[in-house]
RNA sequence: GCGCCUGUAGCUCAGCUGGAUAGAGCAGCGGACUUCUAAUCCGCAGGCCGGGGGUUCGAAUCCCUCCAGGCGUGCCA
């Protein structure tokens, strides 16, 4: 629709004032902030008053008065300083919701050109532990961005990077091998830098049952190794299922040892050596990254001849882009942001356009309960997890308060409010104006009345502000996943879905649906069920369930 | 010290690729259920958009500077 009106801006433009030549006049079409202004707005006449050298009401008025005639407005008038203001008619918004009808479960969904393939790597917790709230925003987001994308017409895989190898990884080994000694009777002493928490003992118990007898005799080594190994998958296990019973489901999960296995790693750093990016000093070999804009260079093998962190995120990184995706996503814990311009220098090393690696940071998750801050330590093993808060407030409302807020501001979260079942619950909000819908169908059902098609709905019996409000917001809908996916912010979509509720409550308050006038029931009930439409879609796309009653 | 992020109503936050009188939820006050679900709605109140300067016809939005807070600044992961 918005592209529609620009359109017929430039057109007419362009017919008005030759001058302005062929080029494209890329005139930005707006929203206003009043509705006594219209359905759209442009300010491109005050933008052109320079170049075409006369004022800008003068353009405005010019260009308004050719666009009058323009079937697809209602009114075409200048305001303010040159503003031009265009009001469809309440035909046209009906009009649109033909799409609704014809695309059901897809509408919203549009197709972006160009079509990219894209992958989304997200949460990538170390499998050291069980997954915390923080994880949890992480997962929403990196779940979500791939749905939008996917709705947005880009090509989406979802991938989960398992750190499974590296210090941590002995760390864990070591922790729960002290545990199993100490469950078997020995005296030790458990070290401050070693996982805390409870899990550790729990794995530890069930290895000792298992095997606890042949894990006692062997050589120490060899018997750590043994515990990181058990250890990582069963809480590699652990992950996957309070991640599936988070909603969230990964096409692939990618081991780092499997660069190691593979000799990625090698291949990579050599790949990065002979464009020149590589540099020996002190005994180290570094990755020229201060050359893209990096504070100083950075380590990739260290003196003692292993390699870093950092190299296997470049062997990682290579071996995502030779997998020819165009645009990669990395959704990192906000902590992580001062590692952004070496990802991006290895990207433009390799040969890649660093706007090719998009980085999401989420920020921190603080917890509240009667309104005290919830403090969390992952070492100290005094944290949250994901898995007690979906089993507090529910898969549902914790989705919803992830994805509420920018990802890249801190969030709080309110374990009471978002169990509450009440009014101060934001996500029932949106759930119930679905419900309403739902009822009224059940009870259009009882009654034996029709479900209205577009084509047997005459459009003057919804043609009342709130009613154009409504439609308004519905046909809205497709731009509003398509610039979520744009500028990858889901919270975009929560916002909207919120002010389309809001908008429905306020008319299913004041319009009764379901009347004896036959006609303008069949034109309200059809509205209201696109608006159904529109929740559930949008809804889907946060992996939020649309319930049908509350 | 340097870098990134943030500062908007009592609280939590939208709005930030410049537009017309800055929005929402919660909290507060006052109203609306014999009618499709009151988990809803209506009304009232609440703001030097951190301070200062600049660019512009126009700044919460862009630039500079200062202040406050968070994070980062490992041959850790």
């Amino acid at each position: 629709m918005k592209d529609q009106v620009r359109k017929a801006v430039e057109e007419s433009l362009k017919k008005q004032f030759p001058e302005l030549g062929g080029k494209s006049l890329d005139v930005a079409v707006d929203y206003p902030t009043q509705e006594r202004f219209g359905d759209y707005t442009t300010n491109a006449a005050l933008q052109l008053a320079a170049t075409l050298k006369k004022s800008p009401r003068e353009i405005a008025q010019a260009a308004a008065a050719a666009l009058a005639d323009d079937p697809l407005f209602a009114s075409v008038e200048m305001a303010g300083p040159g503003f031009i203001n265009f009001t469809l008619s309440p035909r046209t918004w009906f009009e649109n919701l033909r799409e609704v009808e014809e695309k059901g479960e897809s509408y919203g969904h549009s197709q972006a050109t160009p079509s990219k393939k894209i992958q989304v790597e997200f949460v990538s917790a170390n499998p050291t532990g069980p997954l915390h709230v923080g994880h949890g925003r992480g997962a929403a987001v990196g779940d979500t961005l791939a749905r939008l994308l996917k709705a947005a017409g880009h090509q989406v895989e979802t991938e989960y990077y398992i750190n499974d190898i590296g210090r941590q990884m002995k760390v864990l080994g070591r922790s729960v091998y002290l545990r199993l000694l100490e469950l078997s009777g020995r005296k030790i002493t458990f070290p401050d830098d070693h996982y805390q928490g409870e899990y550790i003992r729990d794995i530890a118990r069930r290895l000792l049952e298992e095997k606890g007898e042949r894990l006692l005799a062997m050589e120490e080594e060899e018997a750590i190794e043994r515990c990181r190994g058990a250890a990582a998958n069963e809480i590699l296990g652990a992950i996957r299922s309070d991640l599936d019973a988070f909603g969230v489901h990964f096409d692939r999960w990618f081991s780092e040892a499997s660069l190691f296995e593979k000799g990625e790693v090698a291949a990579a750093l050599e790949d990065l050596k002979k464009r020149g990016y590589i540099v020996e000093r002190d005994g180290a070999t570094w990755f020229a990254s201060s050359r893209f804009g990096d504070e100083k260079d950075r380590v990739v093998v260290r003196q003692d001849g292993d390699t870093t962190y950092f190299a296997s995120d470049i062997a990682y990184h290579w071996d995502k882009f030779r997998r020819g995706y165009d645009l990669v996503i990395d959704v990192w814990g906000a902590d992580h942001h001062g590692y952004i311009p070496r990802m991006k220098g290895v990207v433009a090393a390799l040969g890649y356009k660093p706007e090719q690696l998009e980085v999401v940071l989420i920020q921190l998750v603080n917890l509240l309960r009667k309104g005290e801050k919830v403090s969390m330590s992952t070492r100290g093993g005094t944290f949250v997890t994901l898995r007690e808060v979906l089993d507090e407030v529910g898969r549902d409302a914790a989705r919803y308060f992830f994805l509420m807020r920018r990802s890249d501001s801190p969030l709080d979260f309110d374990l009471d409010l978002a169990r509450s079942q009440s009014n101060e619950n934001p996500v029932f909000y949106v759930q119930y104006a679905h419900a309403r819908v739902c009822s009224i169908e059940q009870k259009a059902k009882e009654a034996g009345v029709p479900i209205p098609a577009h084509g047997q709905v005459d459009w003057r019996r919804i043609a009342s502000a709130e009613e154009r409000r409504l439609m308004k917001k519905i046909s809205r809908f497709p731009e509003i996943v398509a610039q979520s996916a744009a500028h990858l912010e889901p919270h975009r979509l929560v916002y909207f879905l919120h002010e389309l509720s809001g908008d429905f409550h306020h008319y299913y308050n004041h319009t009764r649906v379901l009347i004896d006038d036959a006609e303008t029931s069949a034109a309200r009930f059809f509205l209201v069920r696109c608006v159904k439409r529109v929740i559930h879609n949008g809804l889907a796309l946060l992996g939020i369930t649309a319930p049908q009653r509350m």
